[in-house]
RNA sequence: GCGCCCGUAGUUCAAUGGAUAGAAUUAUGGUUUCCGGUACCAUCGAUAGGGGUUCGAAUCCCUUCGGGCGCACCA
């Protein structure tokens, strides 16, 4: 029962019927609220050549509908817009599918739709050398929700992290704790390890900075004294030592990484957060050397005199790239196309999905043109799900300048605040510490991940701490705060003895119940939509929406004490229908809905 | 300099080329003894400027202005 569809191929029916044209594709947009009707059939594109107003047309197909279609009650038309309505049989026989599935919207996971792809979608990619912030968070709740989007769309999903764990800036942290560690631990200072590790990332960046500072006034410029800086030199000793396997280096390295590590663990378990497989950038930075030689046997690549190796994108409109550096070693391109090429080699996946910050699109530009010219057939596969920055309302943030916002406070601050709420609202006293505290981080979570989500991921957002975390109006916690008002309902007709149950098609319908079975029966195609889009913010927008029609619902007409039986059971099946899909789509978010709030 | 992206109520976000551009927030006023008021209802308020394409443009094209990002033998 696919009602959208259904209508669609009635006014397809009633083209060919009452103007002649066959296999007319017709698209329906949503009726405007102002007007009645629920479908809305455009026809002007019809007038010009059908050599008939558009208004007449929409007349004589709403005629024709009204009078032969078993789904249509009536219609109007405004101008060249046919709006139609169904008839309330067909919303209740919605309904019904809706309350008999119990997956409604999408599969289980791991339930694979026929002719569904085999996806692997890379995301969060964390440095070692600091802890999560807020963008690093909406990283993570997009990669995290689009899996689940294109798991309950039917497709196979392997989610992946692929580590930065070497480099300089992680010889930064290591040089500092060296110098300045004294043995201290993330256990004797009481701090997270990845924030023990970012503390000395710090520590070096202001030593460093006071290094250049002295250079400068001993009379080198500002970009010698970036070079000659004695710490810099001797990180930049550190890496190439690391890259040697020089033992009490490499010691360091893992004793560092892996205080990182436990405090990572510890926040992407709080956030709910996991990945069926974590690859390392310092098992993965030398593949693509290979791939180079290939390339060059196949004429893709050319080597300059000095030995290093480029490709020329430029009749793509990209520019020239080096793949390779004269002293033979590889560069970051070079390391993607490896790793590209062994996460295939792993999984197979005809889909491969890159969640990376949008200052990284010409770079991925790039990369799938290389992979292309390489003759991949998972080239065409590939997708940069590209997303915009996360902006403070003071700018852009900057870990070097002490502007970001940091994952783990932010999250025990949100938390702090549901309590407050919680209690205000006086409604779980008799909770126990444990149960209060996993509703909390309910709610912070919620509110959180709602926040970040709701905005088209190309988009650029502007976080305001003061501001954006709010609990009213179109957030996380009123959808929380729906479910669990609509779960209150249900205990009470349980309770009461009432069942939910859906009465037969004579049955006449409030406005306020169709519109709730409409929204109701546009939540499959919104999960396909949001699969398609690669975005989650169609799903949260959906969610809100739902909750508040409900609501108007709620507010508009009385559940218990209606007269009619029917109209009693009927109100209860449709809230819990509502619950049930609220409950659905939040999960594709990755936000879990209470019971009691 | 070259390339890419973005300018929508005071603010934060919506709007497969369709109707009188929707919400939230802010402000003000209101909600029938009843099911959970983190709710519901009402009022105020916006497509950066200028051209063009189209029956129809916030959306597509050109242009001006304003903002962001990218153009490393960094990652």
């Amino acid at each position: 029962m696919h009602l959208e569809q259904i209508i669609k191929e009635e006014v397809e029916k009633a083209i060919h019927a009452c103007l002649g044209l066959e296999d007319q594709e017709v698209t329906l947009q949503p009726t405007r609220r102002e007007f009645e009707g629920y479908y809305t059939f455009v026809t002007f594109p019809l007038s010009k050549t059908l050599k008939k107003a558009p208004a007449e047309i929409a007349g004589l197909l709403g005629e024709y509908l009204s009078a032969n279609s078993p789904y249509i009650s009536s219609y109007n038309v405004v101008q060249g817009f046919l709006n139609l309505s169904p008839r309330d049989g067909v919303w209740i026989d919605v309904l019904k599918n809706a309350w008999s599935d119990a997956e409604f919207g999408g599969r289980r996971s791991g339930d694979r739709r026929p002719g569904g792809r085999k996806v692997l979608i890379e995301f969060s990619s964390p440095n070692t050398n600091k802890p999560l912030h807020l963008g690093h968070l909406r990283n993570n709740f997009l990669g995290d929700s689009v899996s689940r989007i294109l798991s309950a769309n039917g497709d196979e999903v392997v989610k992946a992290c692929l580590v930065n764990d070497r480099g300089i800036h992680i010889c930064k942290s290591m040089l500092a704790y060296k110098e300045l560690g004294k043995g201290e631990t993330p256990e004797s200072s009481g701090l997270k390890g990845d924030h023990f590790a970012g503390k000395y990332y710090v520590e070096f960046d202001k030593v460093y900075k006071q290094q250049i500072a002295d250079l400068t006034a001993a009379g080198q410029t500002p970009e010698e004294a970036a070079k000659n800086a004695p710490w810099i030199v001797e990180a930049q000793k550190m890496l190439v030592d690391w890259e040697n396997g020089d033992p009490a280096t490499v010691a360091l390295w893992k004793q560092m990484n892996q205080w990182v590590y436990q405090g990572f663990d510890e926040t992407y378990r709080q956030i709910g957060i996991s990945f069926d497989k974590t690859y390392y950038e310092s098992d993965t930075y030398l593949l693509g050397k290979d791939l180079v030689e290939e390339g060059l046997s196949k004429g893709v690549f050319y080597k300059k005199e000095d030995g290093s190796v480029w490709i020329d994108l430029t009749d793509e409109g990209l520019d020239q790239k080096l793949v390779l550096r004269a002293n033979g070693t590889s560069v970051y391109i070079t390391q993607d196309i490896g790793t590209t090429e062994l996460k295939y080699r792993e999984y197979g996946a005809g889909q491969m999905i890159w969640v990376v910050g949008n200052e990284q699109d010409y770079h991925f530009e790039v990369l799938f043109a290389i992979l292309k010219r390489l003759g991949r057939s998972y080239a065409d596969g590939c997708y940069h799900l590209s997303y915009g920055m996360v902006d403070l309302p003071s700018g852009k943030m900057k870990s070097r300048e002490g502007t970001v916002v940091d994952a783990d406070e932010l999250i025990a601050q949100m938390e702090h605040t549901a309590e407050t709420r919680t209690k205000e609202l006086g409604k779980i006293e008799d909770f126990e510490d444990d149960e209060a505290k996993r509703l909390y981080r309910m709610l912070a979570l919620g509110a959180l991940k709602y926040f970040l989500l709701k905005v088209d991921p190309k988009k650029r957002m502007l976080f305001n701490p003061e501001e954006s975390i709010d609990f009213q109006g179109n957030t996380g916690p009123f959808v929380q705060y729906t479910h669990a008002r609509i779960r209150s309902v249900v205990r009470k007709a349980a309770q009461n003895g009432v069942e939910g149950k859906l009465p037969d098609a004579d049955y006449e319908l409030k406005p306020a119940e169709r519109d709730v079975i409409h929204l109701l029966s546009q939540y499959p195609d919104r999960v396909a939509d949001a699969a398609r889009a690669y975005s989650p913010s169609l799903i949260s927008i959906y969610a809100y929406d739902l909750a508040k029609t409900y609501n108007q619902f709620y507010a508009g007409l009385s559940i218990f004490s209606d007269p009619d039986p029917r109209a009693v059971s009927l109100r209860v099946a449709l809230s819990e229908c509502v619950a049930r899909t609220i409950a659905h789509a939040f999960a594709l978010l990755g936000i879990e809905v209470p019971e009691r709030m």
